[in-house]
DNA sequence: GATGAATGAGTGTTCATTCAT
DNA sequence: CATGAATGAACACTCATTCAT
């Protein structure tokens, strides 16, 4: 009925599982919406689960890639100016992909067996990449010697706080995610994080 | 059959909650795991979604007082100091309520008319105190010249990140936030943010 | 809680049963509407059957009286006279007790075992004192030499139809039962079946 | 798994009904007696009410549709006749439908606002065609000058009688419905009743 | 390749009833 | 006596999935 319509199913699905979680989502409601029959989403994702992890896998690999694109100017340049362009990507990928963002944010917040083993992979992929940015930037006394789980954990939290709760962003701060200057302007904030919490201060006074 | 059932379901409830998420969850299984009749349920709560309510309404009570505990005392002390005891006691209690912070943080983020309407005034309140505090400490030039919203939006990352993906937080980055330790600890690095991202420096760097 | 409860709960039964029937109508609807405990109903009744059947008897032994008075004429008047007399005892009857007339002519219709066994008896005991007089008619020339059964299922359904269904008597037809002069006018009706249907023709036309 | 299971689950959904009531009978009791699944009720007829909206939309179409066939005649035949035909139209009609009319004439004598919406214009329109033909005998001095509302309420009651209360008639009257001669016989007591209650006697008399 | 019909397990909720207090 | 708590069965309905066509 429909022309490329695995596409046009996960974007539905994706619309979707943001709105009413996972479980809170029907195939029937996905089908309906994406105005296919329901034994289409089996027929191409397996199962429901299926479709989740289609979601799930589709937004970490090009994550993950906004995080090796940074990562890979390691040899070129400073951490910090490493970690700067990481955050960006990030920041810009999220912000390109809202709904996505928010819901896998979510939903890997769910103690399931199957989503650890989709997911874990990527979360040790991507500390993987934070660490070895960190590690550089302490060993060539760029960074304070600061404890690097905790700024991942720290970073993570200022980077993903925005795209969490779209009502409470929006409605309750008055940032708009959505708009085009907001992931400049977060960036910013971002940048003196870095700047004043991880770097050495004496350092970049005099610059 | 069983004493004080009610507390009872509501544990059990925030813990599968939690694991399974609000949807993941039926009221059979709650039932099962609290040993008491399904029916229940409804009976103490209503439906399900009245145990839902419940939850939530009474985590955001207690966390506000925790809030307000701290900012009793913008009269007699610093903003800084205020801000730091605020964000202290939110540590502590969102790591005395593993299960039901993460939930609800994971839950509160669902596009839903139903839990906007309870938690809009939870969150507006919360939004008051903090924006009180930090005009106070603008004003008195304690702080630099801010935003307040995007400060709030990252010192709620900031104090949210470990508490949202057990997962992630614990098997990734080795934190464990139900060690003692884990407030006492963490509390230093949001302790270090208002220090140096919040606050004029060279008042500080004086002292 | 309250005086006389158990008068004040068959009220209210009367009243839901008539409008959302037996099976529609819960304990805890009865129990709500009239104020009292839930439990109260099984300890007055029995069971939620045992208030069903004795709203059932009490119409049915009422019912059943005013037949009898009618029918207690018999030896001294005439037998048109005495089928109009009961005609006319059940038509205020019924018009005094609306509610419970419908529901109970609706409930009997019902194909229950139990239902069949309570009011076999009455159906017959009402049965028996038409065909007395429908005999004691057509004996003596008055009436003509009608079919009992038939000419009683007719008389039946004269006088139970504008108590059937409300709506249609109320907003289809337009006529009102629960109005003072409905009965009288309606007892005229039935009075012209009695004489043109029944009766012998000649016999009242000369007078 | 069987074939033509719509048909099949409406009637037994009609025998179920009319001997336990519409709220008296579960799904589960129709899909069982009808060996099919119960979601299959849900799909075919969205809901139970669905159900409940299928058969008596289709027991009204075809009751208007022999209303009206005899109605047709209007134009060609004396009111009395037309009378006679709709009359005997809708006695064989529902002697054909025992089932479906007892439950249809028990469930709309419930006081739902749902039934009214439904049934209200089946009423209405049976309303007016009784009207017209009535009209037409005062007007052509053929009836009596009755009241027309009077009037079909007591050719309704004469009517809908016999298939009521099935107990009653077949065990206390020993009235057999169901039995070919039974709408024979008792259409002949409904000319009767329009030739001796409505017809203005001389003319009929001469005849 | 795509679909409508059908399934059985599971959903939240309500039921009449019981019983300790 | 009267009640609120509690029960297990039943309620209508929705679920993801399958499969013949």
């Amino acid at each position: 009925m429909r022309k490329n319509s695995k596409k046009h199913i996960v974007d539905v699905a994706v619309s979707l599982f943001n709105m009413k979680g996972y479980s809170g989502t029907s195939v029937r409601d996905i089908a309906g919406k994406a105005n296919v029959n329901v034994a289409n989403i089996s027929y191409y994702f397996q199962s429901k689960h299926g479709l989740l992890e289609y979601c799930l896998t589709s937004f970490f690999e090009n994550y993950l890639s906004e995080i090796e694109n940074g990562y890979s100017l390691l040899g070129q340049k400073e951490a910090s100016e490493v970690l700067k362009v990481i955050a960006k990507n990030i920041l810009y990928f999220q912000t390109a992909h809202l709904q996505l963002t928010r819901f896998v944010l979510r939903e890997v917040s769910i103690d399931s067996q199957v989503i650890r083993e989709i997911m874990s992979t990527y979360f040790m992929k991507e500390r993987y990449y934070f660490k070895k940015v960190l590690e550089k930037g302490i060993n060539e006394k760029e960074f304070k010697p600061i404890s690097i789980n905790y700024i991942i954990m720290q970073l993570k939290g200022l980077l993903t706080m925005p795209f969490l709760n779209t009502y409470y962003v929006t409605e309750v701060l008055h940032v708009l995610p959505y708009e085009q200057y907001f992931a400049e302007k977060y960036y910013l904030e971002i940048e003196s994080w870095i700047d004043q919490v991880l770097c050495e201060k004496d350092v970049h006074m005099v610059v």
